[in-house]
DNA sequence: AATGAACGTTGCACAGAATGCAACGGATGC
DNA sequence: GCATCCGTTGCATTCTGTGCAACGTTCATT
């Protein structure tokens, strides 16, 4: 809608993909030199880009601080990270929150493992939407015009032989996910990885956001990590309680 | 520099403290509700911002990956990553890896201590610049006009007694710890709270980040916690050499 | 040492884009 | 049913962002 800071914010996910010199920013831009120094300048004194020992420029530090920020503002986090943190204690592997906004998936936290091998995940990063459990769980509560238009919108790349091949998969997978009121990802994303997920409800009954429980093969089977689901659902409930205000945390006050 | 995006720019941090409506928008910005509206619309066309369900705007998912990215794209985490954990597993203590950038000093990794009784920090945080061991470390390497500069500019909250007072004192500090090649928080920043610190350097010497290992008086006494400081160094000088090409990962190839 | 290329930077005139206004519409509450 | 509040839209004005051309550096080449 403002030509300016259009331009301007479309030199974040640039720079993202790595540091760049003036001239590449303007050519990918497609603006003039000095055009692109402005932006870049003013990008800069609000610290959201950082300009290199070699001239070139990369994202900031603010950025960042930033993102930080806004991660530790969402309340179903502050809620729901001691409930992670006694279910990593009751199980040992890796936990994970994650919420949906605007066709992505992200992971909001994560208590790590106490097993030697672990996953690869970081707090942050897009989920891979058409395979992890939490997503399955997420998209699965979305009003069905705006699920199917997502789905049809989606590319499903093949990390396994068993990640999910289409939309209509994968709708068929949402369905029967919603129906269940839990959902799994046996080796879709990575082939040695699984992950049971259970959903966390808002007062209106709507998913809030998703949990899950990862481990791999070599430490415990599929089918041992599904006895889990009881722990992992009651764990999510009992966050649905809280966040939605209707139990108090550990019967406090 | 270009008003348009300076001004779009500077709703983030104002939407970093909290969610607020278009009304609260516009007159934080000193400008007209339309100009606000058009702003936000095109952050939220970035994703940067997201309307959530009550219309007000809020920071949004893209703004979290996009940070998540800019960390990853530095080498210098890339690096000292393997050797964080191994200094972990060693000490068991909470590692740290910061660097500086304008102004700011923020941690860019950490490996979580096995103990218990953990010490809270989170990746992204801006560090409290005048008392942790890192800062002083990445501080006390800048331009001596520089670093004065900002030694006056600068904040001295008092966290503790032990917490650095005022410039002059802070300075002094600075010097001692260029001097000595590695720097301590003994309750500085947390009462009951003790780091030890050293830097990595570049190619050229420059203190490029710095690492520390923190542990509660509770777990170890500060004591200690110093006998660990060769290891500590040795770790850091050994990313130093990696990270300035003179020696390769582990001896490979 | 001298030449030339590549890159970042500056000042300026012009045009186009961003701005504030006023009016509209929908929701909420009295 | 009326009044208020808030987000939204279209429009005329003008201020701001734009591209151009020229300059200054740095670095590589001959």
């Amino acid at each position: 809608m403002s030509q300016t800071v259009d331009r301007a914010l479309s030199i974040l996910p640039l720079l993202a993909e790595g540091p760049a010199d003036l001239g590449q920013v303007a050519d990918r831009l497609g603006v003039h030199k000095s055009t692109a120094l402005r932006l870049l300048r003013t990008l800069h004194e609000h610290g959201l880009v950082y300009r290199q020992s070699d001239q070139r420029y990369r994202l900031g530090a603010r950025l960042i601080a930033l993102a930080q920020e806004a991660m530790e503002n969402l309340d179903i986090r502050e809620i729901a990270h001691p409930h992670l943190v006694k279910l990593n204690e009751q199980c040992g592997h890796t936990v994970h929150l994650a919420v949906y906004e605007e066709d992505e998936v992200l992971y909001i936290d994560k208590v790590e493992s106490r097993y030697p091998v672990r996953m690869y995940s970081r707090i942050g990063k897009p989920v891979a939407i058409t395979v992890a459990a939490v997503a399955k769980l997420l998209l699965a509560d979305l009003p069905e015009p705006e699920r199917r238009a997502l789905a049809d919108k989606l590319d499903y790349p093949v990390y396994t032989t068993r990640s999910t091949a289409d939309a209509p998969a994968f709708l068929r997978e949402l369905d029967k996910v919603r129906e269940q009121g839990w959902a799994t990802d046996l080796g879709g994303h990575e082939e040695s990885i699984n992950c049971v997920a259970a959903p966390i409800r808002g007062a209106e009954g709507r998913v809030v956001a998703a949990m899950s429980v990862s481990a791999p093969n070599v430490v415990v089977t599929a089918d041992e990590l599904l006895t889990l689901l009881p722990l992992v659902r009651r764990t999510a409930d009992a966050i649905s309680g809280e966040y939605s205000g209707r139990t108090s945390p550990k019967g406090t006050v």
